[in-house]
DNA sequence: CGCCGTTTTGAGCAGCATCAATTGAAGTGG
DNA sequence: CCACTTCAATTGATGCTGCTCAAAACGGCG
C-alpha cells in the first residue's frame, strides 16, 4: 500500500512493538510485510466480531478502544490502544475477529498480514517467540486486571488506571504527568466496571485532594506519588503497567 | 519418565488439548516430547511465580486452580483446569511462570517442554497455529470474564459458572447435570469477585427454586433451562464456554 | 446561536460485603 | 477408634460503597 516511507528501524515505538527482540535483518523481512495503510478517523472501525481475520495491527498514531458485546447488547471495553501497541489476537480463535477495534481520534496503523507473518515466523525463531510473548503478556494483563475488578474499590482502580496511563505514555516518549484522555469518562467506567457518575466524583475528589489536575480532557498529575498511594496494590503481577491496553 | 503407556492417540481428552488439530504423524512426534509424570496430590504446586518458565502443561486427570498474588497479599484465582487444558502460557511473558498453579485433588499432567514444542513448531504449520489459538481462546475467556464481572450480579455470575462448568464436563464426557465441586465456595466466589456467603445463599437459593440440588460438594442441576434464564446474557462472544478454567 | 453529547453534582437506595455465631465435615494424633 | 482440632459452609443482622435517577452546566460543532 501507500508507504509513506516508515520503516519499523526509525518507528520511535519499535521498542514496544514487535520488532523488540529483532536484529536489523529480521526487521527488514518484516518491513517487507508490513502494510502502512491510510489514516482511520474517529470512530472508525479497524476490526468486527465476525470478520474474517486476516491480519494483526500495529498502532502508529493515535489511539483506539476494544469492546465486546453480549447478546442482551451490554458493551464491555477490554482495552486502550496506544502506539506500539498490537491488536488483533482475539481473532487467532476462530479466525474470525471477536471484539470491536474502534479509532478514538484519527490513527494510523502497520498492517501485518498473518498468513506472511506465519511462514516469516516458521524461519525465525526470535519472531516465533515474540509473538507468544505479546500474547502471554496480554494474557497475564487481563488476570491484573481480574484483581483490580475483584479486589479493588473504586479509588484504587481509578488510581491504577491513571498511573498505568501514565506509564504507558512515558514508555512512549510522551510527558508522564500531562496528558490528554482521548477516552470518556464513560469509557473509562466502562472499563473499570463503574459508572460514569463515579468516575467523575473520583477525578474531583483527586484534585480537591491536591493529587491530580482536571481540565476537561487534560490531566496533569501533580502528586505521583499521593497517586500511588490509592493503589491498593503497590505493585502487581505485571504490575497493571501496560495493562489498560490490552492487544485484544 | 516413567511412561505409564498413555499416548495422545488413545488419551479421552485429545480432542480438547493441542492434538486437536494435528494428523497422526504429527501426534506421533507430540508424543516424542511429552514428559508423563507421577502424580501430584492435593495442594502440590505446579508452578510457582518466580520459577523459571521450561514447560506447557497439560491437565490429563484431577482438576487445578491457578491463581495470582498482590503484593499486599491478596489472592486472585485466574481459572479452573480440568482435563485437556493447557496451562503455563502465562510463563512465555518474562521465561518466568506468573502464577500459582495448584492441584485442588490428586491429578496427573502431561508436562510439554517449551523448547522442544517451539523447535517442532518450526516444522508444524498446524501446531504453530494451534498454540496461538490455544492463547487466542484464553484471551477472549479473560475478556468475557470482564463482562461477567462488570455488568453481571451476582446471581447472574453463578449461574454462569455453573452451566460453564456442566459445559466442561460434558465435553469431557461426564454428566452435565450431576458433577462434584472440587474447589471450595470460597474459590468460587474469589473468581467470581463474590464472598463465600454470597455463594452459599446463591447455592441456597437456587434449591430453593428447584433449579439445582446441592449436596455439599456435589451438585444436581434439576432445571438447566431455568438456569439458563438466569444468565443476563444468553450468549456472549466465547460464550463463555470453557471460560472458567482459562489457561493461564 | 442552538443542539446534542459529555460532564458534573446531588439525593436516595440497594445489592452485596462485613461481622458474628453455629453447625457440619474432615483430618490428626493419642 | 474416638476426642480434638481445623477448615468449610450456612444463616442472620447490619452497614456501606457505588448505583440509580434526576437535573443542571458545559463544550464542541454544524
Amino acid at each position: 500500500m501507500t508507504d509513506f516511507t516508515i520503516r519499523c528501524q526509525n518507528c520511535s515505538f519499535n521498542h514496544l512493538c514487535i520488532p523488540v527482540s529483532l536484529n536489523n535483518t529480521e526487521m527488514n523481512s518484516l518491513d517487507e510485510i508490513i502494510e502502512r495503510k491510510r489514516p482511520l478517523h474517529k470512530n472508525d472501525q479497524l476490526t468486527v466480531p465476525g470478520q474474517k481475520f486476516t491480519s494483526l495491527f500495529a498502532v502508529r498514531s493515535g489511539s483506539f478502544k476494544s469492546y465486546i458485546t453480549s447478546s442482551d447488547g451490554e458493551q464491555q471495553i477490554t482495552g486502550f490502544h496506544f502506539p506500539g501497541d498490537i491488536v488483533g489476537f482475539d481473532g487467532l480463535y476462530s479466525d474470525q475477529y471477536q471484539s470491536y477495534t474502534q479509532a478514538m481520534e484519527t490513527s494510523m496503523i502497520c498492517e501485518l498480514p498473518y498468513e506472511k507473518l506465519d511462514q516469516m515466523s516458521a524461519q525465525l525463531p526470535t519472531l516465533r517467540r515474540e509473538m507468544l510473548k505479546i500474547m502471554s503478556t496480554e494474557i497475564n494483563q487481563d488476570h491484573s486486571m481480574m484483581m483490580l475488578l475483584n479486589k479493588r474499590t473504586a479509588e484504587e482502580r481509578l488510581a491504577h488506571f491513571l498511573t498505568t496511563l501514565s506509564d504507558r505514555f512515558s514508555n512512549r516518549g510522551f510527558s508522564a504527568v500531562e496528558f490528554n484522555l482521548t477516552m470518556t469518562r464513560n469509557e473509562i467506567g466502562n472499563l473499570l466496571g463503574l459508572t460514569v457518575e463515579t468516575v467523575s466524583r473520583l477525578l474531583t475528589r483527586f484534585q480537591k485532594e491536591n493529587i491530580i489536575n482536571v481540565d476537561g480532557k487534560l490531566i496533569h498529575i501533580v502528586d505521583i506519588v499521593g497517586l500511588k498511594q490509592k493503589l491498593g496494590d503497590p505493585s502487581s503481577a505485571v504490575s497493571c503497567s501496560e495493562k489498560f491496553g490490552t492487544h485484544n
